[in-house]
DNA sequence: CGCGGAGTTGAAGCGTTTCAAACGGGGTGG
DNA sequence: CCACCCCGTTTGAAACGCTTCAACTCCGCG
């Protein structure tokens, strides 16, 4: 976001933690399909079906290794299974901008699978475990396991309609409000994945998350200070606990001064999918 | 954005300019297999199979009709084959943010196939004609016409790549940068789409552009008029003919100030892609 | 003809950016 | 083992640019 803020990708910031120990290695027999499935969110099938000899390939990534590069020509899918990364791009202007966290269960590497370079890179914000699905056994893996198939064509639909929360938190006009926005969603996220939704351990530095949240880094900073001086949360460095969900969800829906006590209740509480009206009938031409 | 741009669901905005006409009406074989793969960036599939008998409905959607309702069940996947719609979500706050532009070949809907609601809505911003690919026809479409399945597939990585274009444009902190970037990328996918990459007749008013932005809709205004006077583009309502694309994409890339102007050239010229490193080994971990 | 929405432009207030400095922790090397 | 340095973080202060409120024009439409 800000001048000093750049960091050229040439920049040889990665040498330091990761050339010591491999940054990626294989983890035999330690994958399972029904993990795979459960991760993805499947509601526990049924038939797990003949998992055993499925090639389900499970990989360590140190921290700070690179999973996927922006820019090459990758062809594999993962599926995190442990562990947290970051995704980001090197804007035309050199700006790294953070687009987003990936958690367990969130795939990755879908983009350039046929045929595109990758979009953008994926960096591990701690040690990680990743399912590696190669493009070449992904046709027959779908084909032994439908219910991986179905699995993973519901998870590309939730990355889909997660691929917007950057531009929601961005929304919001006033830094504690993205502040708010982002801790909120990582704490859902969290609990998600079965950890606690108040106790957030940030695997991000204030300048990451100030990409993420479009905002120079000591601006983060201080709305960390105003949230905290508020009672709101408790933070110390990337250890924050949030201290009264509510109060927080006030401020995220906060776009400037006040005007949102103004709103009609009706509006928030109903919203728009609670609405019955002869145009619902357009979003199903199928079944006209 | 702003207070006052805020626009409720529930707002009746929807029942003047459609109410006339049938938003929603089929046109009857109109479709084509090939048709629909060149849509989707397919590369003239030199078999074009048994495209005759395929169930490929094409529907035509009058200007300001709703393709996709926020909220709502849909279990239909969309492909644009003519016109240009906004998809756009509500936030908590009321406030509705515009999340994308779909032009010709985009997909819609994909979001909510393996259950969930649809996360956005998707209004037409002039009459437009679709392809309609109801999820029970899906699997079996896709099993008569592996091409299509693949160019679905590709489309979907297309889709999920573009997700971050919104994210990219407000990561510029000024607001003239924003506009640059905006209309940079309109331009080149309109000329993807075969049409004018200079001359651009913009289907969205000044708020819905302020949206895209993450700025107020007269501050989109100003950076029109600044851009205007400073000769880059010629601007007449939502007329807009790009002058000078070099001096747009220079603005596009400043951050504040000039310090773009300082940063090595190297950097900006090979990118990330043309590094060479141990680490790309790292993208490729089944091959290693 | 008048109303309402969209767009433009002006002026003022204010929040963020920016530049700067100081603090603290973690690592390295003496 | 301690000094040192680097880097992430915090806080301060000033300036810039955006937001906000407001007025005005233009245009389509009832």
């Amino acid at each position: 976001m800000t001048a000093h803020d750049i960091r050229f990708a040439d920049h040889a910031s990665h040498a330091d933690g990761a050339t010591r120990r491999n940054p990626l290695i294989p983890l035999p027999d330690q994958g399972s399909l029904g993990e795979l499935l459960s991760l993805l969110g499947q509601p526990d099938d049924p038939a797990p079906a003949a998992s055993a000899d499925l090639p389900l390939s499970v990989w360590r990534l140190a921290q700070d290794g690179v999973l996927l590069r922006e820019g090459s020509a990758g062809q594999t899918l993962y599926v995190v299974r442990s562990g947290s990364l970051k995704c980001q791009k090197t804007l035309e202007d050199g700006y790294e901008q953070v687009l987003a966290l990936a958690l367990a269960g969130d795939l990755l590497g879908f983009e350039s699978l046929h045929g595109a370079r990758r979009p953008c890179s994926a960096i591990a914000l701690e040690d990680c475990t990743v399912y590696a699905l190669p493009t070449t056994e992904l046709r027959d893996l779908a084909q032994r396991a439908p219910a991986l198939d179905a699995a993973l064509r519901a998870g590309l639909s939730r990355q889909l309609a997660r691929a917007t929360d950057t531009t929601e938190i961005m929304a919001a006009v006033s830094s504690d409000a993205r502040l708010a926005r982002f801790l909120l969603r990582l704490s859902t996220r969290m609990a998600d994945v079965g950890r606690s939704p108040r106790r957030l351990r940030l695997r991000l530095g204030r300048r990451d998350i100030a990409s993420l949240l479009g905002v120079a880094h000591e601006t983060v900073s201080r709305s960390f200070s105003t949230l905290a001086d508020a009672g709101l949360l408790r933070v110390d460095n990337r250890e924050v606990e949030l201290l009264d969900l509510d109060a927080l969800r006030a401020r995220a829906r906060i776009t400037r001064g006040l005007h949102v006590d103004a709103l009609p209740a009706a509006a928030r509480a109903s919203g728009p999918a609670a609405r019955s009206s002869w145009w619902s009938a357009l979003d199903t031409p199928a079944a006209a």
